[in-house]
DNA sequence: ACGCCTCTTTGCGCTGCGGCAAAGAGTGGG
DNA sequence: CCCACTCTTTGCCGCAGCGCAAAGAGGCGT
C-alpha cells in the first residue's frame, strides 16, 4: 500500500480553498486518517452520515443498489475530491455506497467536526456546495443521456469521463489507471457486460482502444469524442 | 393568474429554517418579486447564475436539453421549494432549464444579495446543501432506475412522484394539479409518449387510474406502487 | 358553432440489445 | 506447476418497446 501522507493535500483540496494557513492547521488538527483496503467499504447507502472525507490516494466507486442487488456507478472518487458530502449538514443519510476498488487513504471528519470548521469558517460550507452543484449537474447530465442516447453512445461517454478523471499517458495511449472490468463499464454506461465486450472489441479492431483484463487504454482519444458527441441518428 | 401574496412565504420554507424574524425581514427586503407566465423560463441550461429562487405560487418544471432538442424532465419544483440553488455558491452555469408549467409568481434573489445573506446568517448555506444533498440523491435514485427498471416500473415511479409532490385529492381519486400532457410524463420515466399512452390506457381498463387531456386521476394508489415495487422479473 | 391546433390513441413492423449458455484467457494461491 | 476462480469473449435467440403513420378527440379562439 503506497503511503498515505501527502503534506500539502489540503492547500490543493477545492473544500478548503480560501483558508488560510492557520484555518488549514485547524481542519487538519481536526481531522483522522483512515484506511480502506481494496473492496472495503467506506460507507453504505441509506446509512446515518457521520463523517466526511478528502481522499488522499487511491480511487473509490460510488454506487447505488437496488433491492435485487443490481449495481449502478454513480462516479469515480480520485485524489483531492471529496466524498460523503452530506455529512456537512446534518440529519441525512449517505445517498450511496463508497468502495475503495484500490488501496486507499483518506483524511476524515466527524459530523461535529466538519460543522464546527464550516461555522467558523463559512467558505468552507460553499466551496462544499460548489461541488455539490457540480455533482447534480453532472448526474443530471448523466441521466438525460440515459434517455436520450444509444448504447455504444453511453459507453463512450463513460468512458471518456474515465479518461478525464484517472487517464494516465503511457506510450500506447491513455492508460485507466486503476482496475476496470467490463462490468464496471456497463454499470456506468447503463448496458449489460455483454454488450460492453462487443463494442469494446468493435472498437479495439478499430484501433480506438487496447484491451486488458480490467485494463483500458485509449489510442485514440479522437475517435471516442467523436462517437460520443456525433453519431448524427444511430450508427 | 393568482395572487403572489403568501404572508407567510418565507417561514415556511426550508431555506430560510432557522432564522430569526429579523433574518427572515432581511431575507424579505433583498428580494424581488417575478412573475413567469406559463411556458415562460425562469432560466436556461448553461446560462450564467444570476439569481436564486423560491416559488411561491405555481408550477415550473426543471428540465436538460441535448444539441438535437429532446428534452428530460429531471423534476418538478413546487411552491416552497427553491431553484437555482447553483446561484448562491458563485461562478457557476446553471445544470438546467427551468419553465414554467402553469401561471407562476416566485421570490428572487440576485447572487450578491444571497451571498450576503449566506455571510450574515451561515444557516442559508447550510440549508440550501441540505436541500441539493436530497436533490442529489434523487436524481441519483432516478438514474439507477433508468439502468435497472422495465419501462412500466419506470411510469409507476415517475407517476408515485407526481403524486406525492402535486397530488390533490379529489372525490374520484388523486389528482395530479398541474397540467400533464402524455409527453411529459415520457421525459419522466425515460420512454416515449406511446408507450405511456399505451400503458396509462391499460391501467385505466384495470381501474388504477383516469385519463384525460393532460389530466391524470390516480384512483388506485396502491396498486401503482405495486407496479413500481413489486414486479417481480418482468410482468 | 365552426375550424384549427394540439394532444392522444392505436396498429404494425422492425431491431437494438438483453438474456442465456458455454468456451476461452488471465491471475493468484497452494 | 497445477488448479480454481474470476474476468472476458462470442454465438444465438427472443422480445420489449421504439419509430412511423394515421385517425380520433378535446379545447380554444373568433
Amino acid at each position: 500500500m503506497q503511503q498515505k501522507h501527502d503534506p500539502a493535500l489540503l492547500d490543493a483540496v477545492d473544500v478548503f480553498e480560501g483558508l488560510d494557513a492557520k484555518g488549514r492547521d485547524k481542519a487538519l488538527n481536526a481531522a483522522h486518517w483512515r484506511k480502506m483496503a481494496n473492496g472495503e467499504r467506506a460507507f453504505e447507502q441509506d446509512a446515518e452520515a457521520e463523517a466526511f472525507y478528502v481522499l488522499s490516494v487511491g480511487r473509490l466507486k460510488v454506487t447505488q443498489v437496488t433491492a435485487e442487488g443490481q449495481e449502478v456507478i454513480v462516479r469515480y472518487i480520485g485524489p483531492k475530491e471529496m466524498f460523503g458530502c452530506v455529512a456537512v449538514c446534518g440529519g441525512l443519510t449517505y445517498p450511496a455506497t463508497a468502495t475503495a476498488v484500490v488501496d486507499s487513504w483518506a483524511l476524515g471528519w466527524t459530523r461535529a467536526n466538519i460543522a464546527n470548521l464550516a461555522e467558523s469558517y463559512p467558505q468552507v460550507a460553499l466551496n462544499a456546495m460548489r461541488t455539490m452543484g457540480g455533482r447534480l449537474k453532472d448526474t443530471q447530465a448523466r441521466l438525460r443521456e440515459m434517455h436520450t442516447e444509444r448504447v455504444e453512445r453511453r459507453i463512450a461517454h463513460g468512458i471518456a469521463r474515465l479518461v478525464a478523471q484517472a487517464g494516465r499517458r503511457t506510450e500506447g495511449g491513455i492508460l485507466i489507471d486503476f482496475p476496470v472490468s467490463r462490468q464496471d463499464i456497463a454499470e456506468l454506461s447503463g448496458t449489460t457486460l455483454h454488450t460492453v465486450s462487443r463494442t469494446l472489441t468493435a472498437w479495439q479492431e478499430r484501433g480506438i482502444v487496447e484491451l486488458g483484463r480490467q485494463k483500458l487504454i485509449v489510442r485514440d482519444p479522437h475517435a471516442l469524442v467523436t462517437i460520443a458527441d456525433d453519431l448524427p441518428p444511430k450508427g
